[in-house]
RNA sequence: GGACGUGUAGCUCAGUUGGUUAGAGUACUACGUUGACAUCGUAGGGGUCACAAGUUCAAGUCUUGUCACGUCCACCA
């Protein structure tokens, strides 16, 4: 056991970086916060902590919220439980490759062959990116990310969260690999992941697949095309409406409304494409508005979502135009899928259009239209909503690839069944949930054509003529799990055959980083010491309203699919942190507030009671001032233990016997009367998981204590009698410390283990019972007698003030009318009156009367000179 | 367009199952303390509880509608 520390005495002034520092050492070195393996599933606590993406800086959100998560931990270890309270760095994934290549300039070839003697420089004057191999690419990722997780891990401590950080993880370690790429061929033998070949919504910027859970959509000006289309075999034309007119050569049908009678004649006949010539079905379709446009559209591939579902069900053809790096591709028009009327002419037309950026090659198309008449009227401005990746600055393109899917959409309502079965707190983030799921019109795209995640376990034979065979992919076993399929061989083959005829290759993708996130808590008992008893379902799973589309979804998705039951019990929904000023900081550079400056000014404690105060699922304005506040409270708690520690010491009571069965003057059992309904109320709250109330009356009890009671017994615990006073102050103490300490860790610690009558080895406060309501059943009193005192007391102070004269002028005469019963509880109260009101010895008179306490009279006497 | 949420003092927020005169902190004003207090106390000003209708003896709280804001989703010709 260790000790706290060596001089066992409260500092003066309170300093909070010196009692941050020596608690942070304390636990360290106790372990307090350590999970204990042999404890039973029942008398544990289990978290499935969020990882924060390591890429960049720790937003006060994660303050926020972390700490919010942290207060109820807390509570649940002070109730007895083993907390399972484990700690992850999401590093793996696009966000993190897109900070690396910022950061150090450089990006991946995989062409490029490793230099084992690159080293990566951050150099922000740099202007040019080097081209570095794949393994040199992941290497900076490693060394990035490991600096960045340090930064987090030294804010995470500085802030008092309380995980075992035996228990750390990174999703690019090799456990969370094995693990994710284990779920993985759990699923493909389940037959729920496959690899398909199908138009995929995909990114020009990071030239990668993207999941529909990863899109977002943003209002971007545009404008709308009117184009002219013939009708074949007649001089008939009408007209189409399109934001995208560089889809004209991708055009694979036209549609309209099987009721528009404008359109009815035309269907079964062909429309030919202006430009290029192209002859393409005129077909009725549910899927176009009447009241839309012009009520005809083409459909081409692929524009959008809709294109792609009606190409589906179309059985046309693809006509892929746009290559993975978002330009045209080059086509050999008049072959293929590319049919044509004017061989030469769209030739001609389309040559011009190959090797240009989307948005280029719109502008050309629309010149050529003008050239040719086809454009019925300049274009039309419009702001309309585009599909965005949520981390990208170009619009999302569909392009027909090859990649790996997990099958949801079959399972929409078992999902939403499973979501039921988890207590959401707040209640209706379910609904967001369901919303979600209910939602979906995709399955998951897994795949992702990047670097830094984690490999798929898979390779592909390549039969003799040299052609790869996707369609019977090479599955790594489980016993050779991590795998990277470009380093590793499969069973059977040796590395000389990678590449070859008659050889294999390793799938080169790596999965979308969710399909790792998404399993938290498999990953967490992976790193969890051996023998331990825990399992799936987890007690609690925080996290913010953002990511329940995402990280909540996806991991009941796949606990569902692998244990077949829901991933926690409870999920603790938190809010975001609404920033009025958030413009304005980041405009005037140089002023942006970071946790950690917010630390240091205002104390961690200080922060702490911030993130408390605001209730799960609520959003909150950043607000320094209320950080302020919770800087006052520790200062008084402080102060308020110091003068108890001060009159304890000066009572000579002895402070080595229990302090509970001493405690027998009736004010005093009626104060601690008013303290077990506060106890009373702070368990109700965080049984129901709202901490902020359980802060909230642990306050106010404080402040009366501090306000009222001490004033009323300072003077009894300072007589020759003061027993009872000094044990109930003990007791108080010792109460409103445990209540507090889930709050302000730093500042209870340091009281805690300061108390004159702590032990030796004093435990931390933090593995300290919460104060339950039946420790107080023996000597908890009427909380009358309290009341009326305090009601006697203000009216005393009332008068005092609106007399302008001091707290500390004597009175000589007093009367106070109340009921008959009010009296007997304000005369067992007498001694305690007359001492913090500064009342002479017998001028206190009670009448009674029916009603309220009410003052009847008062003559207040000459104040007393202060001693030169 | 749909779902969910929010709207209470200048600001940040409480307000449990409807029940006296709607609260706290903060900011402002005045006075008093400054012997546990980088404090604190007392008093004061400040609210049409977004708006409207309804249910009820009684509505900040319940119902319906309207408005504003936020989040998520959808639309994308």
């Amino acid at each position: 056991m260790t000790k706290y520390k060596e001089t066992r005495k409260l500092d003066d002034r309170f300093a909070p970086a010196d009692i941050e520092r020596r608690a942070l050492d304390f636990w360290e070195a106790d372990a307090t916060y350590r999970f204990d393996k042999e404890a039973e599933r029942a008398n544990t606590f289990v978290v499935d902590t969020p990882p924060p993406t390591v890429s960049g800086s720790l937003h006060i959100g994660h303050i926020f919220s972390y700490t919010q998560t942290d207060v109820m931990v807390r509570y649940n270890r002070m109730r007895g439980k083993s907390v399972f309270y484990p700690i992850g760095w999401d590093d793996n994934g696009l966000p993190t490759e897109r900070r690396v290549q910022n950061y150090y300039h450089i990006a991946c070839n995989p062409t490029v062959p490793y230099d084992p003697d690159f080293k990566p420089v951050h150099d922000p004057k740099a202007d040019k990116r080097t081209e570095v191999s794949r393994r040199n690419f992941i290497e900076a990722c490693e060394e990035l990310t490991a600096v960045d997780e340090k930064a987090f891990e030294d804010i995470f401590r500085q802030i008092g969260h309380s995980y075992d950080w035996s228990l750390k993880y990174t999703t690019i370690g090799k456990k969370a690999i094995r693990e994710s790429q284990k779920s993985f061929l759990d699923l493909v033998e389940k037959g729920l992941a496959k690899s398909v070949e199908a138009p995929t919504m995909w990114d020009v910027t990071f030239q990668s697949a993207i999941a529909q859970a990863e899109i977002e959509d943003r209002d971007t000006p545009g404008f709308f095309h009117d184009i002219r289309f013939r009708v074949d075999g007649s001089d008939t034309t009408f007209t189409i409406a399109t934001t995208r007119p560089e889809f004209l050569p991708a055009c694979i049908a036209v549609v309209a409304h099987p009721d528009d009678e404008r359109y009815k004649p035309f269907f079964g006949k062909k429309a030919i494409v202006p430009l290029f010539d192209i002859p393409v079905p005129i077909v009725p379709s549910e899927h176009a508005e009447p009241d839309k446009g012009t009520g005809i559209m083409m459909v081409c591939t692929f524009g959008d979502t809709a294109d792609v579902a009606w190409w589906k069900q179309s059985g046309l053809p693809i006509k892929q135009i746009v290559g993975l790096d978002g330009r045209l591709m080059p086509i050999e028009y008049g072959t293929g899928a590319f049919v044509t009327l004017s061989p030469e002419t769209a030739k001609a037309r389309y040559n011009k259009l190959a090797g240009l950026k989307v948005k280029e090659a719109r502008t050309a198309v629309v010149d050529m239209l003008r050239e040719t008449g086809d454009l019925l009227a300049e274009p039309k401005p419009l702001t309309h909503p585009v599909k965005f990746y949520e981390k990208g600055s170009v619009p999302l393109e569909f392009v027909s690839s090859r990649q790996w899917f997990i099958s949801i959409l079959p399972y929409k309502k078992e999902l939403i069944e499973m979501g039921r079965k988890i207590k959401w707190t707040p209640a209706h983030m379910q609904s967001r949930y369901e919303a979600w799921v209910d939602g979906l019109n995709q399955d998951w795209c897994i795949s992702r054509q990047r670097f830094f995640g984690v490999p798929f376990p898979v390779w592909y034979a390549i039969d003799e003529k040299g052609l790869v065979n996707y369609d019977k992919p090479i599955y790594a076993r489980e016993d050779q799990l991590p795998v990277d399929p470009m380093v590793d061989t499969p069973r059977g083959f040796d590395e000389a055959m990678r590449g070859q005829p008659g050889g294999f290759v390793g799938d080169k993708d790596v999965m979308d980083t969710w399909a790792t996130s998404s399993l938290t808590p498999q990953i967490a008992l992976a790193h969890a010491p051996l023998g331990h008893k825990l399992s799936l379902p987890f007690d609690v799973r925080p996290q913010a309203h953002d990511i329940i589309r995402t990280w909540a979804f996806y991991t009941i998705m796949k606990a569902f699919a692998h244990e077949h039951q829901e991933p926690w019990h409870e999920a603790l929904i938190s809010g975001f942190i609404l920033d009025p000023d958030r413009k304005k900081m980041s405009k005037s550079k140089g002023n942006v507030v970071t946790p950690i400056d917010l630390l240091v000014k205002h104390s961690s404690d200080a922060v702490r009671y911030w993130a408390a105060r605001a209730k799960l699922g609520i959003d909150t304005a950043f607000e320094e001032q209320i950080m302020e506040q919770g800087r006052k409270l520790t200062n008084k708690i402080f102060n308020a233990a110091k003068f108890v520690f001060m009159i304890v010491e000066k009572s000579g009571v002895d402070v080595s016997k229990p302090y509970i069965n001493r405690i027998t003057d009736p004010v005093d059992r009626s104060f601690v009367a008013r303290l077990k309904e506060t106890v009373d109320d702070a368990n109700k709250a965080f049984a129901a998981n709202d901490y902020a109330f359980a802060l909230e009356t642990t306050e106010k009890c404080f402040w009366d204590f501090c306000d009222n009671y001490l004033e009323l017994v300072k003077g009894r615990a300072y007589s020759d009698t003061p027993d009872s006073a000094v044990a109930t102050l003990m007791l108080v103490l010792d109460t409103l410390i445990r209540l507090f300490a889930p709050f302000m860790v730093f500042t209870t610690e340091e009281i805690w283990q300061c108390r004159p009558w702590a032990g030796n080895n004093e435990l931390s406060v933090h593995r300290a019972a919460y104060p339950q309501s039946d420790d107080f059943d023996a000597v908890a009193g009427d909380e009358a007698v309290y009341e009326t005192a305090v009601t006697v007391l203000n009216l005393i102070r009332k008068q005092k003030a609106e007399n302008k004269r001091s707290l500390k002028t004597p009175i000589i005469a007093l009367e106070i009318a109340a009921p008959e019963k009010t009296i007997t509880w304000a005369e067992l109260v007498r001694t305690d009156l007359l001492n913090a009101g500064n009342v002479r010895p017998d001028a206190l008179f009670f009448s009674p009367q029916a009603g309220d306490i009410t003052l009847v009279s008062c003559v207040l006497g000459e104040d007393e000179k202060k001693p030169a």
